[in-house]
DNA sequence: TGAAGAAGTGAACAACTATTCACGGCGGAT
DNA sequence: ATCCGCCGTGAATAGTTGTTCACTTCTTCA
C-alpha cells in the first residue's frame, strides 16, 4: 500500500461532505425538497455533480441524512427547552412553543422535511424523524398526566395531533401571511400553543398562564 | 356548417369526461396523486392517452378538477352533518367527526388531496379546496363562540389547526395502523374529536358528551 | 522525482412521463 | 350516398433529472 489518507486529507473530505450537506440544507430552506437536486446542490457546494456521488450513494441517501440532521437539532432544542421548565406542564408548553418557533423560523425547510413529497426510500428516514419528535412530545404529555395535571389519554395520538395542528396552522398553505412581523409571529405562536395545551386537557385559564411563561424564553430563539 | 353535435354525442362526450375523472379519482384513491399519470388513467378510462387531452388541457387541470370535485362532496357532507345537529356546539362536533370519518374511509385519496406534492399549478386548486373546508369549520366555531359556548379566539387559525390535527393523526405517517378494524376506527375518531373540541375551549366533561352524540350518526357513514 | 492509487470531473446516458400531432374512422348533414 | 369535419388514437417527441464512467488531477510514499 503506497497511499494512505493523511490527517489533512481526512479533514478535507469531511469538510466537503459537510459542505454538500449544508448546500442541500440551504437549497431545502430556499425552495423545499424539490429544490434539492444534485446539480444545483453540487454548484452550491462548489463541486461537480459526480463528486456528490463520492460522498452519498444516492440522492435518497443524501436527503435522508439531511432529514436526520435537522431532526437531531430539533429534538435537542425541544429537550433543552422542556428540561429547563419548572414542572411537567410547563415542560410540555415549552416543548410545543419550541416546535412552533423553530418551524416558523425555517418555514420552507420545515415544510420540506415534514410534508413535501419524496420517494419511498426517503420516507423511511422521514418517518423515523417524525417518530422521534412525536415520541418526545408524547413523553412530555405522559409526564403531565402522571403528575395529575392532565386526564388520561392516548398520548401517542395526542402528540401526533398536536404536531399536525402546529404544522398545518403555521407552515401549511393556510398559515397567516405576514408572520415575518415579530409581533404577529408571537401572537401565532401563543395562539397555537394555547390550542395545543387545551387539546390535551389543560384548563383554559391555566393554559393561558403556561403559554405566557413558555413564550418568554422562546422569544430569544426567534432571532436565531 | 355541415356538422353539429347531436344530443347523443353530447351525452357521450360528457360520459367520457366523467369516466376520465372517475379513473383519476380511483387512481388517486389507490396510490395517491403520484398514481394519477396520464397513461394509466387513460387505460382505466378505456381511452387513449391522447384522448385525455381532448377533455383536459393538461394534467394539472385534470387534477385541479379532481380536487374540486372531492372538495365539493366533502363540504356538502360537513354541512349536512352540522346542520342536522341541535346546537352550535353539537354542529361543530358533527363537522369534525364528519371530516374524521371521511378522511379515514378514503385515506390515500385524502392524503393525495391534502398533503401530497404537486406542481404549483395544482396548488392553487388545492388551496381553494382547503380554504373552503377550513372556512366552514371556522364558521361553526364562530357560531359556538357567539352562542357563548366557547371563548373568543382566532377562528380561522383554530380551524386550520383542527384540520391539521385530524389529518396528521388519522392519515399521516404516524397514524395508528389497524384502523380497518371498525372498533379501532371509532376509537380514533372519538379521541381526535375530543382533542379538537377541547382545543377550541370546550370543557373536558362537556366535550366527552358531545363526542358521543356526534359519533352516533357518523357511524353510519363508515360503511359508505 | 516517479509510480500508484485516490479524488474530482462533467459530459453522456437512462428512465420516466407529460404532451403533441398526423392519421384513420365514425357521426351527422344534405 | 357521399362529403365534411370532429373524435379518438398511440407512437413519437421533448424536457427533466438522477446516475454512471472514462478520464484528469491531486496526494502519498519509496
Amino acid at each position: 500500500m503506497v497511499y494512505r489518507r493523511t490527517h489533512q486529507v481526512v479533514k478535507r473530505l469531511a469538510a466537503r461532505r459537510s459542505a454538500i450537506l449544508a448546500a442541500a440544507r440551504d437549497a431545502a430552506a430556499e425552495g423545499g425538497m424539490a429544490a434539492v437536486q444534485i446539480a444545483p446542490v453540487a454548484v452550491r457546494a462548489n463541486v461537480a455533480a459526480g463528486t456528490v456521488y463520492r460522498y452519498f450513494p444516492s440522492k435518497a441517501e443524501l436527503i435522508s441524512e439531511l432529514i436526520a440532521e435537522v431532526s437531531r437539532d430539533e429534538l435537542a432544542a425541544i429537550r433543552r427547552a422542556a428540561d429547563a421548565a419548572p414542572g411537567p406542564s410547563s415542560a410540555l408548553a415549552a416543548a410545543v412553543t419550541t416546535v412552533a418557533v423553530h418551524v416558523l423560523s425555517q418555514r420552507k425547510l420545515a415544510w420540506g422535511i415534514l410534508a413535501e413529497p419524496v420517494d419511498v426510500d426517503v420516507s423511511v428516514s422521514r418517518l423515523a424523524s417524525r417518530r422521534e419528535i412525536s415520541g418526545e412530545i408524547a413523553a412530555r404529555i405522559e409526564a403531565a398526566v402522571r403528575a395529575g395535571h392532565l386526564p388520561a389519554q392516548d398520548t401517542a395520538l395526542a402528540a401526533t395531533a398536536l404536531l399536525g395542528a402546529l404544522h398545518e396552522s403555521l407552515v401549511g398553505p393556510l398559515a397567516p401571511e405576514n408572520l415575518d412581523d415579530p409581533a404577529k409571529l408571537r401572537d401565532a405562536v401563543q395562539t397555537v400553543t394555547l390550542l395545543a395545551l387545551r387539546a390535551v386537557g389543560v384548563m383554559d385559564a391555566r393554559a393561558r398562564g403556561l403559554v405566557v411563561q413558555a413564550v418568554l424564553p422562546a422569544k430569544a430563539l426567534v432571532g436565531a
